[in-house]
DNA sequence: GTTGAGCGTT
């Protein structure tokens, strides 16, 4: 981690040493920018270790060397470990952390979080001082939501890696005679129900100009509940359609908060983000959150593009027939009059990471993953008229695997038979022939090919 | 007595 590069962890200290003693005895080896004792937060006492940054990260190579006493004890001095570090071994039980030079972090935002502001400090001259570093397109600081305190922190975006990094060239930035540490600000969650703002707002356009909302929610309570088999298909939830996917892609392009906007209806009832993936001119280019213009974004979230959050609902398949003619005029588009209840897919749902990494491109697909919806629905219509029609045959599946997408929104890598011709005839995702109680089936397909699918069903 | 604390709205 960039910003804790020179920082060193101190264990097994004394209770009585301090702050002010730790920073004279590693003064000794370079300039000490922070000193500090952990204590418990609620009895204040010392817990016995503590943290030093030198300025210069090389001094830390002298230090380990060492051995150190310091009011008589015998401290050990290590390499701090990041947060990220922290987190992710004892989330992964990773035990070998890789501390490597390319920055540990793996979640990079181009904000910056501010500790230690003065109270004082306004946001003018809280954005006076890092314009310096590059173009600031956002300046915040946070105050206590009721008693409108400072609350001793901000943030600042930038609106280029460069700007951040050159900003975390040192941990400590001096404003105005005192002295704040940056870090990079940890990505927000996208949080569903966590009544993140930058979800908001972005489903209403459902169904807007297909203007069969009502008697598609109608269909919907219907489709889903016999349909649970599906086994908390995630996207689905509460929300309905429109959280699909978290798309999450915080790395270099920032965070891409998928599942926006899933239905702007464009005629069809699903069009959906697919539109853009998988041809549907009759879709601009919902659901992706990449660089298109127009795509919501959290306000905060000045990012670039290629969130690419992976939503789905790719294909032309609409609800019910009547939908039909309206919309999905893209490829593999679904003639009026289907099947009754039609079979709608959900394609490409899920989860997309996107672009983890640096900003070196080394990982820097601009599509990363997505986790590729559908279901591995095995044998081909065999269930037509079966038992619990409502469910898809060979529901075992789960889902059909993630796999590389690529920005083309191309189902993945690995799941080749969601491109096969094989695949395409025999339908597994749901098939048409809905025989079903409630009339049709709901079929996870695969955003690519499953109206394709469908549609050389019927011939 | 051995790995922190603060992370988002206006």
């Amino acid at each position: 981690m960039d910003s804790d590069q020179g920082k060193l962890f101190i264990g097994g200290i004394s209770w009585e040493t301090s702050e002010e003693k730790l920073r004279d005895y590693f003064g000794q080896y370079g300039d000490v920018l922070q000193a500090v004792v952990m204590k418990d937060k609620t009895t204040g006492r010392p817990r016995g270790f503590g943290f030093v940054v030198f300025a210069d990260p090389a001094v830390l190579d002298m230090v380990l060397q060492d051995k150190h006493t310091i009011d008589g004890r015998m401290v050990e001095a290590k390499r701090a470990l990041s947060r990220e570090e922290q987190q992710t071994n004892a989330r992964a039980g990773n035990l070998n952390p890789a501390r490597n030079t390319s920055g540990g972090g793996n979640i990079r935002t181009k904000k910056i979080f501010v500790g230690g502001l003065p109270p004082t400090l306004t946001e003018d001259g809280f954005r006076q001082y890092f314009e310096a570093f590059g173009f600031v397109a956002d300046v915040v600081i946070m105050y206590d939501q009721s008693t409108q305190r400072p609350r001793g922190f901000g943030f600042i975006s930038f609106d280029t890696e460069d700007a951040v990094d050159r900003v975390l060239q040192r941990s400590f930035h001096d404003l105005n005679g005192k002295q704040v540490e940056v870090k990079r600000a940890l990505p927000k969650e996208a949080n569903p129900g966590g009544g993140g703002r930058s979800m908001g707002g972005s489903y209403q356009n459902y169904g807007a100009s297909g203007g069969n909302t009502s008697s598609y929610d109608g269909r919907m309570e219907r489709y889903m509940q016999p349909q649970g088999t599906g086994g908390g298909f995630p996207p689905y939830g509460s929300s309905g359609y429109s959280t699909a996917g978290y798309g999450y892609g915080p790395a270099t392009n920032g965070v891409g908060y998928g599942g926006y906007s899933g239905y702007t209806g464009a005629g069809a009832g699903y069009g959906g983000p697919a539109g853009a993936a998988y041809g549907n001119p009759n879709v601009p280019n919902a659901g992706y959150v990449s660089g298109a213009p127009g795509a919501p974004r959290s306000s905060w979230n000045s990012q670039g593009s290629s969130g690419y959050g992976a939503m789905g609902y790719g294909n032309a398949g609409s609800w019910g027939a009547q939908n039909a003619g309206a919309g999905s005029g893209g490829p593999g588009s679904v003639p009026a009059g289907q099947s009754p209840g039609g079979a709608a897919g959900y394609g490409n749902q899920g989860y997309g990471y996107s672009s983890y990494g640096g900003n070196d491109g080394s990982y820097g697909n601009p599509a990363g993953y997505g986790a590729v919806g559908g279901r591995s629905g095995g044998t081909p219509n065999s269930n037509v008229g079966g038992p619990g029609g409502a469910e898809l045959q060979g529901s075992g599946g789960g889902y059909m695997g993630s796999g590389y997408g690529d920005a083309n929104g191309n189902s993945g890598y690995g799941n080749a038979a969601w491109r096969s011709e094989q695949s395409q005839a025999s339908g597994n995702y749901g098939a048409p022939q809905a025989n079903g109680p409630h009339g049709g089936q709901v079929g996870y397909g695969g955003g690519y090919g499953s109206s394709q699918a469908r549609k050389a069903q019927q011939q």
